[in-house]
Formats: C-alpha cells, sequence, structure tokens
DNA sequence: CCCATGACGAG
DNA sequence: AGCTCGTCATGGGT
C-alpha cells in the first residue's frame, strides 16, 4: 500500500471511531512493515512503508494524544522532527507509580498484572520450558499462558508484521488503562493523571533534547581547554610527559621522600600528614582552611582544578560529545530518586570555567530564565502553610522570614534550607525552632515526610510519583547502624518530596515554553532543574523572554496545589552562557 | 572485569 | 550544612 493510501486510510478509521483532539490513540509501528493503531472503539493494522509521515499528518489533523511504551517511539519521531503535543509513554508513568529507575517493557508489565519479578520469562528459558508444546500457547498472543509478555514479543517480535503491531497497540491501550487505574487510587488523583501527561510530554522534550544539542563555539571550547590542560597531545608518550610536569609543580614544594601518587586519596593524605596537615578526607573544602598552613596546599588545589578539566572535560570529552559545533548528551526525564531530569556529557556540571564556550549561533540569542527559591516557594504551595505563602509575594522571600523571626537574613535561609535538606547540627538550630513556630503547617509537611523515610516508608510528591526507600541490609543488630540508616533516609525523604516536586513543576514550565516556542521556532537546549535555556533567533528574543514568563505563570496555574503562591524567574537575552548573572 | 570509595563539577 | 546527579581514578575484591 502506498503511503498516501494509508494516511487516508488511518485518517477515515479515526473520523469513524470518531477519535478527536486529545482522545487515545496508541501506537506501534516499523518503517517498511506498517503502523498499528488502536483507540476505544477498535484497532487498525496498516501496510506502509513510511509510518512516520503517516504519524506526522494525523498529528496536524488532529492531535490525539499519542500512547506508547517507551522512548524508542518518541526518538524515531524525534529523529524526524515530528513534533508531538501529547503522549503517554507507559514506561515512563511506570517509573511514576513504581518509583526508582531501572526498568522495561517487561518488569512493567508484570507488576501491572502482580506478577512476581523472579518468574521473568528470558529468552533462553524458551526452549528449556518447551512452551511450544504447551496446550493453547499461541506464539501471535503476546502474553504467555503464565501472565507475562513473551520475550520474543518484548524484544522486537511485536514488529514482525501489521497484524502484531496492531495487536501491540491493543495491549499498549490496556496497559495505560491499568495505569490510569492505579493514579486514579492515589490521594490527589486528577493531579497525578496530569503529572503522567506532563512527565511523558517531558521525556518527548528529553528525546528532543538529546538530538538537539547545546550550542558550543569549537574555536573558544578549545582555548579554554588548552589554557588548563596545555595544548593536545599527539602521543600518549606527550600526555604522559604533561601530566608529570602538572604533577612536579606540586611535587616541588616537599622535601625528598617516598614517592607520592597525587591521584591517591590516601597517598595525598599522608603527603599532607607530613606537612603537619591533619585531615579526615582530603576534600577542597576542607583543605580550604589549611592554605595558609603549607605552599604544598595551595599548589594541590590548583592542581585539582587543572586535573579536572583535563580528565573529566578535556580532548576526550571534547572529541565524544561535540560535533558540528553542538554539545549532545543523553537526557533522561526522571532520574531515580526523587525525578529531576538529568543528563550526561557534563551537560549539568559543566565548569564554570567552559560557560563562555556555549554561545548563540549566529543570528541567534540565548533566552535563559531561572526560577528564583523554587524550593521553598514549593515548600509554601505543597504544604499550604499561609505564613509561608505570604512571604513567595516577596522577591526575596527570605527577607520577610527573616523579619518574622528576628533574625538576619543568612540565618533565616540556612534555617530553611536546612529544614528542607534534613540539616542536624550548626548554629541555624535556634532559628529552626523558630520556623517550627512561625510556620508549623510547612515544617509539619517535612517532618511528615522525614517520619515515614525513618521508618522505611515510601513516601509520595504531591505530583503523586512514589519515592521508595531503601531497607538495611546489615545482617547484624547493629543498632548504630541502623539509627544512622534512619536518620539518612529520613533526611532523603525531607528532601525527595519538595526536589521531587519542584521537578514536576520546572517540567509543567518546561513542556509549556517547548510547545508556545514553536511559533517563534524557539528551542529549548538546555534544562538545569530551575534553569532554562531556549536558542532562538535574534528578532524573536523579545517574544521568547516573554513567553518565558507567561509559560511560568501558565506553569503555576495549571501545578500550583495553592493559587496565592508567586513565583519568579529572572529572565535574560544573552549570546553567551557565561553573561547570565549569577 | 565489576564494584566501592573518594573527589569534584553543577543545581 | 545537607539533598540530588554524572564522571574519573584508584584499589580491592572476584
Amino acid at each position: 500500500m502506498s503511503d498516501a493510501t494509508a494516511l487516508e486510510e488511518t485518517l477515515a478509521w479515526l473520523r469513524h471511531s470518531a477519535v478527536g483532539r486529545s482522545d487515545d490513540v496508541s501506537v506501534a509501528f516499523r518503517p517498511d512493515t506498517g503502523l498499528g493503531l488502536a483507540c476505544r472503539a477498535g484497532h487498525i493494522s496498516v501496510r506502509c512503508g513510511d509510518p512516520v509521515a503517516v504519524i506526522e499528518q494525523i498529528e496536524a489533523a488532529i492531535a490525539p494524544r499519542w500512547m506508547w511504551w517507551d522512548r524508542s517511539t518518541a526518538d524515531q519521531l524525534a529523529e524526524r522532527s515530528v513534533g508531538i503535543a501529547r503522549c503517554w509513554d507507559v514506561l515512563t508513568v511506570h517509573r511514576l507509580l513504581h518509583g526508582g529507575w531501572q526498568t522495561s517493557t517487561a518488569r512493567a508489565w508484570a507488576w501491572l498484572h502482580d506478577l512476581s519479578i523472579e518468574s521473568l520469562p528470558t529468552m533462553g528459558q524458551l526452549n528449556l520450558l518447551g512452551s511450544l508444546s504447551d496446550e493453547g500457547d499461541d506464539p501471535e498472543n503476546p502474553v504467555r499462558p503464565d501472565g507475562h509478555l513473551r520475550p520474543e514479543w518484548v524484544t522486537g517480535g511485536w514488529a514482525a508484521s501489521p497484524e502484531r503491531l496492531a495487536r501491540w497497540a491493543v495491549l499498549t491501550l490496556e496497559v495505560v488503562e491499568l495505569q490510569r487505574t492505579l493514579l486514579a487510587k492515589l490521594p490527589m488523583p486528577d493531579r497525578a493523571t496530569s503529572t503522567a501527561h506532563a512527565e511523558s510530554a517531558a521525556e518527548f522534550l528529553c528525546a528532543e533534547l538529546t538530538l538537539e544539542g547545546l550550542p558550543i563555539d569549537n574555536d573558544e571550547v578549545h582555548r579554554i581547554i588548552a589554557e588548563a590542560a596545555g595544548p593536545r597531545p599527539a602521543t600518549e608518550l606527550e600526555a604522559d610527559g604533561l601530566r608529570r610536569q602538572r604533577d612536579a609543580e606540586v611535587l616541588r614544594h616537599l622535601d625528598p621522600g617516598p614517592s607520592i601518587d597525587l591521584r591517591n586519596p590516601a597517598d595525598v593524605k599522608a603527603m599532607l600528614r607530613r606537612v603537619a596537615v591533619d585531615v579526615p578526607d582530603t576534600r577542597a573544602w576542607r583543605l580550604e582552611q589549611h592554605r595558609s598552613t603549607h605552599p604544598v596546599v595551595e599548589a594541590l588545589l590548583v592542581w585539582r582544578k587543572a586535573e579536572r578539566i583535563t580528565t573529566t572535560y578535556g580532548y576526550r570529552w571534547l572529541d565524544e560529545h561535540v560535533h558540528r559545533g553542538r554539545l549532545r548528551g543523553e537526557w533522561t526525564s526522571s532520574d531515580g530518586a526523587a525525578g529531576r531530569m538529568t543528563a550526561s556529557a557534563g551537560l549539568h556540571n559543566l565548569p564554570a570555567e567552559m560557560r563562555p564556550a556555549v554561545i548563540a549561533e549566529p543570528g541567534h540569542v540565548f533566552v535563559r530564565a531561572d526560577l528564583g527559591q523554587i524550593e521553598p516557594r514549593v515548600l509554601a504551595a505543597v504544604s499550604g502553610d499561609q505564613a509561608l505563602i505570604a512571604a513567595t509575594q516577596d522577591d526575596d522571600l527570605y527577607q520577610p522570614i527573616a523579619t518574622r523571626l528576628g533574625v538576619e537574613r543568612a540565618i533565616a535561609k540556612v534555617a530553611v534550607l536546612g529544614a528542607m535538606y534534613g540539616s542536624t547540627t550548626g548554629e541555624s538550630a535556634n532559628a529552626l525552632r523558630g520556623l517550627e513556630h512561625n510556620y508549623p503547617t510547612a515544617m509539619g509537611y517535612l517532618e511528615q515526610a522525614a517520619a515515614a523515610g525513618r521508618a522505611g516508608e515510601d513516601v509520595f510528591t504531591i505530583g503523586g510519583r512514589r519515592i521508595r526507600m531503601w531497607v538495611d541490609e546489615s545482617i547484624e543488630a547493629d543498632i548504630d547502624r541502623a539509627r544512622r540508616v534512619a536518620a539518612a533516609r529520613g533526611r532523603f525523604a525531607r528532601n525527595a518530596t519538595i526536589q521531587g516536586a519542584a521537578a514536576e513543576f520546572f517540567k509543567v514550565w518546561a513542556i509549556i515554553v517547548r510547545s508556545r516556542g514553536e511559533a517563534l521556532d524557539a528551542r529549548i537546549v538546555l534544562c538545569l532543574h530551575d534553569e532554562l535555556i531556549v536558542h532562538v533567533g535574534e528578532s524573536r528574543s523579545e517574544q521568547a523572554a516573554t513567553l518565558m514568563h507567561d509559560a511560568l505563570s501558565e506553569a503555576a496555574y495549571r501545578w500550583s496545589p495553592s493559587r496565592q503562591v508567586r513565583y519568579i524567574a529572572d529572565v535574560s537575552v544573552i549570546q553567551r552562557w557565561s553573561q547570565a548573572k549569577g
């Protein structure tokens, strides 16, 4: 069947099934095989060469909510620049419901059907179990008699024929229905469903980000690396020489003695003891206090900076991740803990020294926006603490808190952060008591999460993400260890509810910017927890900046549990990332 | 060869 | 101060 006929037939079927904007349509496809679709009214299987083109046309004509199993679908669509507006990514929603990061089609299916993970079939077991001889075991059925998904279907068999594609799409729709049922059982079902939509869209954005990359200037980035690491060594021998040269700059401060490997923390510790610096570890912040004790300390700190650039952000990093003027890494919409976005290739921890190399392309600018004091504002929203909500009206919410507590702003800030992170020590202890007295609802919210965490119980973000607690594997009854583990879980749970909620809010903001930015051809090129960078044509920079603010208002309207909480963003139009005010 | 640890970059 | 992530190097196990 020609692609044009395929499109006609599919559109006719969608119309006949009364599928409209935002209605559910599950999809499975493979180029040169075809397309399988399913909706509430039924399913269709279409043989065609370019199913992505068909999907693109349907998106333009109808824009349903597309449903698929995993990221691979988003990757293929993004590859062809098909911008999907609404979707449902089963594995992304599974991470939301189940918690954690590690998952797979087979595991998600098993979990949704209360099947034990231990009984998961593998390809290798196929013949051992003699499944072919099993009565009623039809290889055209993706589900085995024992309830598990058939491994050969999961690993690609689902796309073996147009008929199988349709069957897979029907299965997808059923799985989504199961997920919807679970979301509906959460304390705030509508909100949880909306989180599922937003997280799925964020996963699609991640597919786009992985392809798009962050603009980076080749000459500039070379210059910066050369400054720290020296010129690119031609041979391994030359690299070795440079390494020795750097090491010598530190070692020359020492009397002759046993040889020291600066890359070995134990060696460094022994070396420092020889010059009367006794530290439990050799981390930079600890050595900071001993800077004046002996010149070798200063030299070591300088060495570490250069070593960082050389090893992590040096020529190897450049060759691996920077191509055609873009820095590209793998993006994931939720990590294993609280659900923040993650990126590889150093996109989330590019040292400040390298940011001048991140430059907009000719005729373009960056519109950069970062949320101000997002975590305490989110705490106000999720807890509903009226006093804290009042404080969010201020551009600097720590100021009214300080006034109310009768302490310096710096003390108030440390106390608020300490409350959200589970700080146990420090001089903010007094101010912490002040917080408990003046903001009991917010502090109660945090304490409730911490108590659950200490007890080993899972906690949930307001959007419904499950945050899994771990069990202490120590076999012996080690009271001390058990107490430490419980305390760590308490701190983790306390923070994860806020960090996770802030991540949910951020993603809603980001996906609104993505969809509203389409009209301006503005592309998101970086998401950094509370910061967004959009790459856009120079002439549209003002419109893009306005869009970032408007998107924030819309995100607040859509996401915020409290209408009264004020969210703020600092937006600037810049050429280089480094021009952003800290 | 895998895995834990230390160190450090960012938020 | 304490929370998260990814990355690199070392050293101790298999």
